[in-house]
Formats: C-alpha cells, sequence, structure tokens
DNA sequence: GAGTGGTCTAGACCACACC
DNA sequence: GTGTGGTCTAGACCACTCT
C-alpha cells in the first residue's frame, strides 16, 4: 500500500448498496488483523514462536508501525498472540505451564482465582471410536454418522475425582489418536492436541446445568447415585471459528466451584 | 502539566528501594484513568450522561488526545463508559434496556447468547432486616452484627419459576429500602440500586455448584424437593473494588443453562 | 457545518531483555 | 549497545450525529 497523497491508502468505504447490512467501512488495522490471523492458521509461525516484529510487519504490509501495533493489541486482546517486553510477539500456546489450563474453571473453594494451584492430575478411562449421533453432529458441524473419537477421562484433584469429562473429537481431525498416546502426555490435552496435531483452540462456548450423577458418573466420581452435579457442555473453536472439540463435563462441587468473572 | 522540554511530562521511574515489590512505573494514561474514575466515583458524571470531549480532558489533565483516548478506551472495555460515535462518551448504566440483565447468564436452551431475549418478570418474596452472619459479613467486608437487608424474589421466565434470589445488602448503603419500593420499581435490581442510590455495579465474582433443592427452593421453583440445582454465589462490586452486593440465586436447570463464553 | 469519536501516520523517547 | 515492545505526542483526515 503506498502513500499516495492521502494518507489513509486503502479501506475505501465503497457504499455499494447490496441486499442487506453492509459492512461500509473495514479499518486497516482489521484488514491486518485478519491477515496475521490467516498467516496464524496456514501455520506460517508456530505455537510458542515469535513473529517477525512490528516494524518488519509493518513494513511487510506497507502501513505504519501504529497499526500493526492496534491489529497485534487486538490479538493480545483475545490470547491469539502474547506480547513480551524486550521480547518480541509471540505465539499463544496451550504447552506454557501459565496457559496449560486456561479454560478450566474448577477451584479448590476458598483458593483465589488467580492463584498459581496445583494442577489436576488425568486418568484416562476409555477411547473409542463411534459414529456421531446428532447432537455431537450438530455441535462439530458433522454429518450425523460421520467417524469421532470418543475419550473418557477423570481429572482428580487433591487425590479426589472432581471431574468426569466425555470428549468427543472428528476422527478426521484427528487421525491415528490412541489412548496411549494420551497417557504418555504431559498436561491438558490441549497442550497434547496443539504439539501433536497442530490444533489450536481459540476460544470455547460453555452451557451448565444441574443434574443427578448416574451410574457411571457415580462409580467414577465416588459419590452416591443421584448427588447433584455440575454439567458443563463445551464447544472448542479453532481458528475461523471451526469447532473442534465437544465435551460434557460432569463435577462435583462439594469443596469445589466453577468460577467466573462477571463484566 | 507543562511540556518543558521532554516530550514525557510527567511520570517519572523514581526507581525508590522500598522495602517490597516496586511499582516500577506507572503510565500516564493510567494515572488519567485513575482521574477519570475518581470523577465517576465522586459523581461529577453521572449514570447516563455524557461526559466532556476527549480534547477537552486533554485539556483538563495536560495531555494529548491520543493519551485520553488510550485511558477511555481502557474504561470502555471494562464497560464502565460507553462511546458512541458522533455523539460523545457516556457514563455507562444498568438502567438502559441493552445492558438491564448484564450479569445474568441463565439463557433458554437453543436461544444464541446475543438474542435480544424476552426479559424475565420478578416476584418479590419477602424483604428482611437482620444482623450479618460471618458468611455475608466476609463477602460483604463488614462486621458481623451488623445490619444488612434480606431480600428473596423468583425471576420467571416464559411463565415458569427459574430463578430464586437472596440478596443481602448493607443496611448502610441502603437506608429506608422497602419492598413496595422494589415492586414499584421496572427493570432490573441493579438498574433500581442506580437511580434511586447511585450505587453502581462494576463487576462480579460467582462461585457456581450443584445443589439439590430444599424445600423452600422446591415451593418458589415449583419443582419436587432434591431436584438439582444451580447454585450461583455472587459478590458485585462497584468503585473501588467495594463490595455491594452478596447473593446466592437458586435455578431451575430444565431448559436454561447458565452460558460463559472462555478466552 | 460543527462537533465528537475513529483511524492512520510519523517520530521521539522509555523500559526491558539479551548480548 | 542493539533490538523489541510500550508510551506519548501532534496533526491529518474519515465517519457519524445533530442542527
Amino acid at each position: 500500500m503506498s502513500k499516495s497523497a492521502s494518507t489513509q491508502p486503502s479501506a475505501k468505504p465503497s457504499s455499494q448498496s447490496s441486499g442487506v447490512a453492509a459492512p461500509a467501512f473495514r479499518p486497516l488495522y482489521e484488514q491486518i488483523k485478519s491477515l496475521i490471523m490467516q498467516s496464524l492458521a496456514a501455520g506460517e509461525w508456530k505455537p510458542g514462536e515469535a513473529i517477525p516484529s512490528e516494524f518488519e510487519l509493518a513494513t511487510r504490509y506497507g502501513v505504519s508501525q501504529g497499526t500493526v501495533r492496534k491489529a497485534v493489541d487486538a490479538l493480545a486482546g483475545e490470547f491469539i498472540l502474547v506480547r513480551r517486553q524486550g521480547k518480541g510477539t509471540f505465539v499463544a500456546t496451550h504447552t506454557a505451564p501459565a496457559h496449560q489450563y486456561r479454560f478450566l474453571r474448577m477451584r479448590a473453594d476458598g483458593e483465589p482465582a488467580d492463584s498459581a494451584r496445583h494442577h489436576p492430575v488425568t486418568t484416562f478411562i476409555g477411547l473409542t471410536r463411534e459414529r456421531a449421533d446428532a447432537l455431537a453432529a450438530a455441535k462439530l458441524r458433522l454429518r450425523q454418522g460421520q467417524s469421532v473419537i470418543k475419550i473418557s477421562r477423570v481429572l482428580v484433584f487433591a487425590g479426589r475425582p472432581i471431574i468426569l469429562d466425555e470428549i468427543t473429537l472428528a476422527q478426521a481431525s484427528f487421525p491415528g489418536l490412541t489412548i496411549e498416546m494420551l497417557e504418555a502426555s504431559q498436561g491438558s490435552i490441549y497442550s497434547f492436541l496443539e504439539t501433536t496435531y497442530g490444533a489450536r483452540m481459540i476460544r470455547a462456548d460453555e452451557a451448565i446445568k444441574a443434574v443427578a450423577a448416574d451410574r457411571f458418573a457415580a462409580k467414577h466420581l465416588e459419590v452416591p447415585v443421584g448427588t447433584p452435579l455440575l454439567s458443563v457442555d463445551r464447544v472448542a473453536y479453532t481458528y475461523g471459528d471451526k469447532p473442534v472439540e465437544w465435551r460434557r463435563g460432569r463435577c462435583v462441587t462439594d469443596g469445589y466451584s466453577y468460577i467466573n468473572e462477571l463484566a
């Protein structure tokens, strides 16, 4: 984008009167943000790696450093990039100890939200290959009947089983996945999927209900059948809002709570 | 702050070696942000009103418009201010229809998170004055035994009672509050407290558990005793992180879910 | 047209990390 | 010291709202 007479190199309104709601105007930094996202999605810079400096990116895209900065700021705000003063800007990763359990909201009661808490221990129960039912297909945007992988596991906090997860993944996205690989891996499942399959979880939606423990949950969580449990449904997304993982967690809330901050 | 020789008017590091972790450096825009917060807390600009333009504030504080902008951006990001292009920057309010139920996370299943959903109807059960027990005192940072107001109510969605709330407020902050005033008010309780007492809720922390319905909850939510319910504990804060409200909600999750977005 | 927020640029200097 | 991100400024112009 060469600087002609104007200071505004590109991004013309071009007020086209298409049938419905015209986007009207797209700021330059939004476009830069999209370009960076594309490079990220294409794997040009891998998780944990540094991306080029702001000045390099500014030259590359033909905009000022300030505009790149605004784009990077936005991505850092979404935890897609991480800035480190004096060092550079890095692709965020679930592998870093501090972000291992980024999406885990269960906390021991009385434990501050930001504390460097002790991490849970994972016990895998099983891994099966099935055909997607209507629910799983809808959540993962697959066709019903497509192959999926179902993983069952228990998360143990301080010696107590607290969370029972049933995780569903599209078979096509994670070929060759075995329970042995999961058992051999350290840390969170997102860390594993990231390093092994390059599947980066960007964000997730959750819907929470209260349910009574069924036989299966009661057995693995070591509580009586009928005990009220938190049921946490989650869909996790990668780049481009593509759903990758669908899970249902059952959580014991005796001594533990799901914590959330509202703003 | 006059522009002397340097471009950096104030905010000197002044690396004092006090006993513990020195703040080291405080950006100008952070200081401006604090000043704006002070004016907000002091009621200089009331909820719904416009604050001075960025240029006016820049002159007032002796900084550039860009620095004011950064401070205002931060406050807008926390929903403390609201920007409206072409019109001005306004003090956020719980009274506006779009933000009436800003902290309410229960949604009918299948309803998109951002939908202009139909609002709940509130039925007040009772209002009593009591002495703070240990729990309430801790949550509201009061001394045990200080006077508190306890409000019970039910939120009805589409004709069904879904949420039973028990709300605790410090008596001292809300003198003269009666159930008649609540019943006469329209919309959310935060909207009411804001317009009547000038108490603005800025943010809130929640801790969620699954519990079995007791007799009281079963009666008002029209479910059998023992039905699993979501128990949502909330502490809401005003300016200066002062806790103002402590509530415990019990929610029916048949057809409704607590929704949350993780990033 | 006037006023307000929104975008973009260019350049200076500060803070931090690594050599 | 060099390079990176972080802050601050000054000025130009765009987009939106109201009069």
